[in-house]
DNA sequence: ATGAAAGCGCTAACAA
DNA sequence: TTGTTAGCGCTTTCAT
């Protein structure tokens, strides 16, 4: 209909004089503030509709120093992160608690070396309130430089310092690692068995793995190194762990393996040396992966950690930092884990 | 070393005072325009460092009215877009070209009702210079919103325009599907096939499986209706579809089937009906998704789409048309398909 | 080669 | 309840 000569975007000041009010007036309207009359709201509605108006957000973040948007910073090729499962849902966590405050959650690759810079002065650039961020290298450098710019920042998991200047007291949200895996092997012990062996993450790389074995150590301290082995996460690597402890400790009766990708892999080799499970070895797992833990044979008792809530407690972290500026440093927040029964064990 | 007391992010006005020079010359500076003394440049630059000066956006938007940052829209929830086996190299493509103009990409999922007007006021409030949109459903009013906005906007895939207001002249990038599947039918047809079948996808809710049936038809115009079975994409719906077709026309010699993992299913069915392929019934299939089609029992022959390219191009169109906003109207792109041979057929 | 000044579109005191 | 007035931090003529 009205075929508006597309030559500008109209601005407050436009709707302003169209309905014969101030700026102030309108822009008291846009926000919802309550002192101003019904009868003006309306009919500066109106006019708003009827130039279709919407608001510059470079304008309005000039002076109001928010965008509502908060970044999310996946440090992986994007192949990799499409491949881990536990990623949507935590994203599906975020963008809820998110969504409940109004903000929009955009997310950020981080991949090619090139990309750093890129994404720094993004960050920096003040397009973002916050960032939440899921660093997967040892010695990312994007945490520093973020810290340099001084944003809000969470991140998915204890982040791994290296050796340089850790960066100091960052908020994170984790699930209890190290609770879980005590879970587990405890019990492994409750069930009477006695030559408990585990398959770790990789632990010198990420803290969850290490965590994990932690709690293992916890519970079993005096266990022989011989009954630890070293695996990658996959089910592959799984699978040759277990073959190797089999190897090196045939009278074991129960192993915890630290996820249930590489528990699916070591059920396979068990039953390729003919034992039975959980009769003579019993099996634990990590992660609750239904998808995998439902559908091995038999179907696995493992540590489950509530994904969608991690990420709900990221957002909700991050928002809290940006509405209280002043509050008193983050807290991190470790989310509890549960064992469940299956068949493995 | 030196703590700046962490009260207020310098500005160019702080580094213009410190490097004893005016806000302008900074700013050319920062720009990189010619027309400066080394001798300044490097003054500048070194207290730029010295401060941790990061430009303000907001600010550099109000006035050049560049964001820098282009959005890709996934209207789906994370689960499925991170099982969609081509979004990952759809994106690459993207971040790729992105990047080769500087440009940040930033991925937006519309899912729940409640995200349409948040989103909506994200790209129409100036964050992005331009949005990358992905498959729709039919309805999908973001379009509209968009067009309302005067977002430059480019899709992946043509869009399937809804009984209302199509909005014209979208720009898009899409694979030739339909020039794709007559490779694949006419190769059938040079194999001396005679009853050939197809199993198709939804075609009344994807274009890219409405082409394919058009290419299929294309070929064997005169073909039976008993010879076309409608799926949806999955490995069981082609396993089924296989079956009804072979149920209906037990004579047929081979099937064109629109995409590598219902082609997966078709297999597996024909395996379990005894029916020897190729040499009993031979089998192309759609999209050369190479975790697949490498795997099945035989190899699949297929139709390979360069998708990294095709976000690239994405990627370029959109750009273009910001750089040049007054340029002629944009031009979709089709990508040549090519038939990759294995022992299907 | 550099500076002064205007202004992008909005919000936020402060007045009225 | 509404309007006036300053900026927010940057780029960009236009002078010099």
């Amino acid at each position: 209909m009205t075929q508006p000569t597309r030559t500008r975007r109209p601005t407050l000041e436009d709707v302003a004089r169209q309905s014969g009010v101030s700026k102030s007036t309108v822009s008291r309207v846009i926000n919802g503030e309550p002192r101003v009359r019904a009868e003006v709201v309306d009919r500066v509605r109106e006019v708003i509709a009827e130039l279709g108006y919407v608001p510059n957000q470079a304008a309005r973040q000039l002076v109001t120093h928010r965008t509502g948007a908060v970044a999310v910073v996946a440090a992986q090729p994007e192949n990799r992160i499409f491949l881990d499962p536990f990623f949507d849902r935590h994203l599906r966590g975020i963008r809820r608690e998110l969504a409940r405050h109004g903000a929009q959650a955009v997310l950020l690759f981080l991949d090619e070396p090139g990309d750093y810079p890129r994404v720094a002065e993004y960050l920096g650039g003040g397009h973002v309130d916050g960032a939440l961020l899921f660093p997967l290298r040892p010695d990312d450098r994007l945490p520093e430089m973020i810290d340099r710019i001084g944003l809000p920042t969470v991140f998915g998991g204890r982040p791994l310092l290296g050796d340089g200047d850790p960066v100091r007291g960052q908020a994170y949200v984790d699930g209890d690692n190290r609770g879980g895996a005590r879970q587990a092997v405890r019990y492994l012990v409750s069930l009477g068995r006695t030559r408990i062996a585990t398959v770790t993450g990789p632990y010198d790389q990420e803290t969850s793995a290490a965590d994990r074995v932690a709690g293992y150590q916890d519970v079993v301290p005096d266990t022989s190194a011989q009954l630890i082995e070293r695996a990658d996460y996959t089910q592959r690597g799984g699978a040759d762990a277990m073959a190797a402890l089999l190897d090196r400790c045939p009278g074991l009766d129960a192993v915890f393996v630290a996820s249930d990708l590489m528990a699916s892999g070591a059920l396979q080799t068990l039953r390729e040396r003919g034992r039975r499970v959980p009769q003579d070895v019993a099996v634990v797992g990590f992660d609750d992966l239904r998808e995998i833990a439902e559908s091995t044979e038999p179907p696995l008792t493992t540590v489950h950690q509530d994904v969608e809530e991690m990420g709900r407690l990221m957002a909700r972290l991050l928002v809290d930092r940006t509405e209280h500026p002043d509050a008193p440093a983050l807290s991190s927040v470790v989310v509890p884990t549960r064992l469940v029964l299956r068949k493995s064990a």
